[in-house]
RNA sequence: CGGGGCGUAGCGCAGUCUGGUUAGCGCGCCUGCCUUGGGAGCAGGAGGCCGGAGGUUCGAAUCCUCUCGCCCCGACCA
């Protein structure tokens, strides 16, 4: 260690916010070169290189067989799949000396289809399954939290093309079932979703989520296990509780209340004095350049990802100020579905209510015992609302629980959105030109990393699963000027190393206290620590991170103790 | 792109409002002494184009203009 090149700090670096980035830095993993740029230091790039070879032992397990695709991409390719205008800034473009136009790869679907359409012609040939482990460009809108939004990032992409569903099918689920043999050997807790396919298209996507506090997304699953229903936020649904609406009937007229100033949601229940769900709160959406309205309970949130997966668009947009006033005849705020000559769709949180309270459509005015069928139509029950996790199951009924967690690894079903826009064709067995059916998998390497910190860390530092660990073993010789306690420790060093072990030996002339910091920092799962006890009764002490739990071994006794701590720690599937 | 903030030693910061000796402090680094089971102590030392360019002024880290970079909130996220 007195060589090795690991610049550990004390101090939390002032811009990093989340605990995997602080960790990093102070754990001597990566340095920031620029906003979303970072250097991997040779600790950090341990990690990225460990989790990379497991992904290599499952894919290539799997079948599918790695290859590697340039960074740098032709802008004709994009233009031919649409996505040069498409995909927006987040597509880093640069010009080369001669003027023409190259993208850095976000993503590689048009470079891998544009190889199989002229080196893949047959059915004979089919399916295949190529991938590559390479850095990934996106020229992010904001970067942040380190490497876990970073501009510059590892990632695996695979894709795989097929004559037909079925065999695509055939691929997902195996690799379905590799990205969950991949993330358990990598020793993290996570949960495969049902998501949304976004821009992406396709049926069925499920993303692969690191479970943790700190994660981006929020993920909705049952509170059975043997259901098995999860689904990020984006896609959940649920069965959505009836409520309670005695404080209105159904049977009084419509009445127009004056309700001066009075906006939002909770203003204008706690002017009626009831609770949020009597309201029926209607917000404008403009869809492909015409104005909606979109009905939820007041006490629901619009999901847009929902909306846009109702409308097979990729882009919904709240209405602006003006668009709304010239659709309610009064200012925002104020708008309810009685009288609106817009098509009006109704979440399905509003099904069961069967008298509520909204808004006029006249500034300062909102209506009370409101009916619909009575008093107003709507054109269609859709399911638009976010699920909360008072919601039912929408598979067995019972109540869905909520968690955070960071997505790592998405699959998809791609079907022939690029092979038709690059007219990737194979002939059949009757000859017939065909376009590949697609799928692709994709695993974020350096987010993983980032991800296995912020489920595994204590106030100390990083605590690394076993099988993704740096070292597996530290060897914390205190006393470097006993010359012989110094040549045990070679010596363990040594044999470790033989029986297979990574191993760091810390002889650095530091105090004993300042190394005990650093190997807790560091995270690494086992420490061996050569100090009093060895010097006065030859014993030394092993001591695991995770649990703290420690032993009194003789030397001798090591590499059995070890073998046993590896078989408790590591993960096999 | 909108809103807010920050660029001063390797890192973290003060000084800027109200211009004026030699630009400070903590951590880290180097030397020595001392210490050695949870980031010790003492003494000495090195390290700065005060992000960059232009301007105002007798004089600019400090005031003005422009510019570059970074961070936070929002929109975005195959």
């Amino acid at each position: 260690m007195t060589r090795a090149f690991i610049p550990t700090v004390k101090e939390t670096p002032a811009d990093a916010e989340v605990i995997s980035h602080q960790l990093m830095i102070r754990a001597g993993m990566m340095r920031k070169l620029g906003a979303g740029i970072y250097t991997y230091l040779p600790f950090g790039l341990k990690v990225i290189r460990k989790v990379e070879q497991i992904i290599r032992e499952e894919m290539n397990r799997a079948g599918a067989q790695e290859l590697l695709m340039p960074i740098l991409s032709p802008a004709e390719l994009w233009m031919e799949s649409g996505r040069w205008n498409v995909y927006g800034k987040e597509l880093m473009r640069i010009k080369d000396r001669h003027n023409r136009e190259f993208a850095l790869g976000p993503t590689h679907e048009e470079i891998i289809t544009d190889l199989v359409r002229t080196q893949i012609k047959s059915y004979r040939e089919l399916p295949v399954n190529l991938y590559q482990i390479q850095t990934k460009f996106r020229d992010e809108i904001r970067p942040r939290f380190g490497v876990m939004r970073a501009r510059e990032f590892v990632m695996k992409d695979a894709y795989s093309f097929h004559t037909d569903e079925a065999s695509l099918k055939e691929t997902y689920d195996i690799m379905f079932e590799t990205y969950k043999r991949i993330f358990t050997r990598c020793g993290l807790k996570f949960k495969p979703v049902l998501a949304d396919s976004g821009a992406i298209g396709g049926d069925t996507t499920h993303e692969f989520s690191v479970l943790a506090d700190s994660g981006e997304s929020a993920l909705f699953y049952c509170q059975d296990d043997s259901c098995g229903y999860a689904a990020s936020s984006e896609f959940a649904t649920g069965i959505i509780p009836a409520m309670e609406y005695s404080a209105l009937s159904v049977d009084n007229p419509m009445e127009k209340i004056n309700t001066p100033n009075l906006k939002t949601v909770d203003e204008v229940s706690d002017f009626f004095g009831v609770a949020k769900h009597y309201l029926i709160k209607t917000l404008l959406y403009v869809v492909e350049d015409k104005v909606v309205a979109v009905l939820s309970r007041g006490d629901r949130e619009i999901n847009e990802a929902k909306l846009q997966r109702y409308f097979k668009t990729p882009f919904v947009e709240l209405a602006g100020e003006q668009q709304v006033v010239s659709a309610t005849n009064a200012s925002v705020g104020f708008a309810g579905p009685v009288g609106l000559s817009v098509p009006v769709y109704a979440d399905i949180s509003l099904k069961d209510m069967p008298v509520g309270i909204t808004g006029a459509n006249e500034t300062d005015y909102h209506l009370k015992n409101v009916v619909c069928g009575r008093d107003y139509t709507i054109n269609e029950y859709i399911d638009v609302s976010m699920t909360v996790c008072a919601d039912g199951c929408p598979w067995c009924k019972k109540p869905l629980q909520e968690c955070r967690g960071i997505e790592v690894g998405q699959v998809f079903q791609l079907g022939k959105k690029y092979s038709k826009a690059l007219n990737a064709t194979y002939h059949d067995e009757q000859g017939n030109e065909l376009p590949f059916v697609m799928g692709c998998y994709g695993i974020g390497v350096t987010r993983t990393v980032a991800a296995a910190i912020e489920q595994s860390h204590d106030k100390d530092g990083i605590i690394w699963p076993y099988s993704i660990a740096p070292y597996h073993v530290i060897i914390l010789l205190l006393n470097i000027d006993e010359t012989s306690v110094r040549q045990q420790a070679e010596v363990i060093y040594t044999e470790l190393q033989e029986l297979g072990y990574d191993v760091l030996l810390d002889d650095r002339d530091v105090r004993p206290g300042f190394k005990f910091k650093d190997a807790d920092l560091l995270g690494i799962p086992i420490k061996i620590v050569l100090g009093k006890s060895f010097s006065s009764e030859g014993l030394i002490e092993v001591k695991k991170r995770s649990d703290g739990m420690m032993f009194k071994i003789k030397p001798e006794e090591l590499p059995a103790l070890l073998d046993n701590l590896r078989r408790e720690m590591d993960v096999t599937v």
